[in-house]
DNA sequence: CTAGTGTTTGGGCAACTGCCCAAGTTAATC
DNA sequence: GATTAACTTGGGCAGTTGCCCAAACACTAG
C-alpha cells in the first residue's frame, strides 16, 4: 500500500524543477542556486545531486519543460484558427496574460540567453522554436501570404520582442500592437517575387 | 608631467565599465562577479568598491553606458533617412552586424531582464527606449503611417525580437526579415479599421 | 527474517562571494 | 621640505557556492 519510494522521488523531482523554473524568473539563469532550489522544493540541498547531475542540467530541463508547455498550450489554439489573421490575433490573445515581467515571459527570455552561452541549451531551444514556426509558415503559405518562412519567423519574433519590451513599457498592450502586426500578413497580389499567388480567402 | 592619479582612477573606472560590460555578456548579468570584472579590467579586486559603491552599481553603469552608446551610433544614420522605409531598412543594415550572439545583441537582452528585478535599471532603459522611439514616430506620422506610436513600438520591439532569435537560428538574416517588416509600414489611406488592404506604395 | 533497491539525510570540502579597511603609493599644493 | 588629496594595495570577514558521500531510511522480493 501507500506510495512506493520510487513515487515518492519522482514526485520530488517535479518538485525540483518546478522550483528551479520559479527561481530562474525570479533570480535569473546564472543567479540560481542548488540550496535555492532544494529550499522552495522543500527537500534537502543533497537530493538535487541525487535526482540531477549538475545544476546546468537541471536548469536546463526546468527551462525546456516549461517552454514546451507554454508553446503546447498555444498551439490548439492556433489550429483551431481559420485565416493567418486570426491566427495572429489567438496568438496575441494568448499573450495578453503575459505582461512581459510575467513569468512564461522572462522563463522563455533567460533561455534565450542561456542559449547564447550553452550550446546543449541552444539546441534544444532552437528545435523548439522550429516546431512552432513550421506550422505557421505552412498555415501562412496556403493563404497566400508572401514569403511565409521569413515571415513566420518575423511573427515569432516580433511576439517574443513585444513581450520583451512590455516588461519596460506596460502601454504596449496586445491591442495596441495586433492592428501594427497584423499589416505583416499582407497578402501580395501582384508578382513580388516567386510567392503563391494569393487569392482571397473567404469561406 | 606625465599623468595625474586623478586621471589614472578615471581610466581604471573606464576599464571596470569596458570588462563589466564583456562580462555581462560573457556570464549574465548575475554571472558577474567582483574579482572577475577587476581581473578583466587588470587591477585588483578592492579598486572596484573604491570606484563604485556596489557591484550592482557597477554593473547598471555598465550596461546602460553601452546601450546608450550603441543607440546613439545609429540614431544619426537614421536622422538622414528620408522615408520610414528607408529608416527601417538603416535600422536593419545596421543590425546586420548583430549576428544575436554577438556583444551588443546579448547586452540588450540582458539589461532587459535585469530591468525586470531592478527599478532603477527599469526606469533608465524605459527613458532610453522611450527616447529612441520618440523621433521614429514623429517620422512614421509625418509620412502617412497609421497609428505611429503603436508602430514604432512594434518596430523597436520587433528588431529586439529579431536579435534575440537570429542568436538561435542564423537563418533569420536582416535581407529575409526587411520585407517582411517593412509591410508593417504600410500606409492607411481610409480611417484605420482592420486589415489594411494595402493600396500601393508608389511614394 | 534477510537482501536488495531506491530515496533521503546532514555534514563536509575547497573555492568563491560582496564588501570592508588599514596601510601604502603618487603627484599637486603649500 | 611638509601636507594634502586622490588613488591603490592586499588581506580579511562572514556568508555562499557546486558537488560529494557515508550513513540512515523505506519499501519489495525472496
Amino acid at each position: 500500500m501507500a506510495i512506493t519510494s520510487a513515487e515518492r522521488g519522482r514526485e520530488v523531482r517535479q518538485r525540483l524543477v518546478r522550483a528551479a523554473t520559479e527561481l530562474i524568473v525570479e533570480r535569473g539563469w546564472t543567479g540560481v542556486s542548488t540550496r535555492l532550489v532544494a529550499e522552495r522544493a522543500g527537500v534537502t540541498a543533497g537530493l538535487v545531486h541525487y535526482h540531477f547531475a549538475s545544476l546546468r542540467s537541471l536548469l536546463t530541463d526546468a527551462a525546456l519543460t516549461a517552454i514546451r508547455e507554454a508553446i503546447a498550450s498555444v498551439e490548439p489554439l492556433l489550429e483551431r484558427a481559420r485565416t493567418p489573421e486570426e491566427v495572429l490575433d489567438r496568438l496575441l490573445a494568448s499573450l495578453a496574460g503575459y505582461t512581459g515581467g510575467d513569468a512564461t515571459s522572462v522563463l522563455f527570455t533567460e533561455t534565450y540567453l542561456a542559449a547564447t552561452r550553452d550550446i546543449e541549451v541552444r539546441r534544444a531551444v532552437a528545435d523548439v522554436l522550429a516546431d512552432f514556426r513550421r506550422p505557421l509558415a505552412r498555415r501562412l503559405d496556403e493563404h497566400g501570404v508572401a514569403t511565409p518562412d521569413a515571415t513566420a519567423a518575423v511573427v515569432a519574433a516580433a511576439v517574443d520582442g513585444v513581450m520583451l519590451h512590455r516588461a519596460l513599457d506596460p502601454s504596449v498592450t496586445a491591442e495596441s500592437v495586433a492592428p501594427v502586426l497584423r499589416r505583416i500578413l499582407a497578402r501580395d497580389h501582384r508578382n513580388h517575387t516567386e510567392t503563391t499567388e494569393a487569392r482571397e480567402d473567404r469561406e
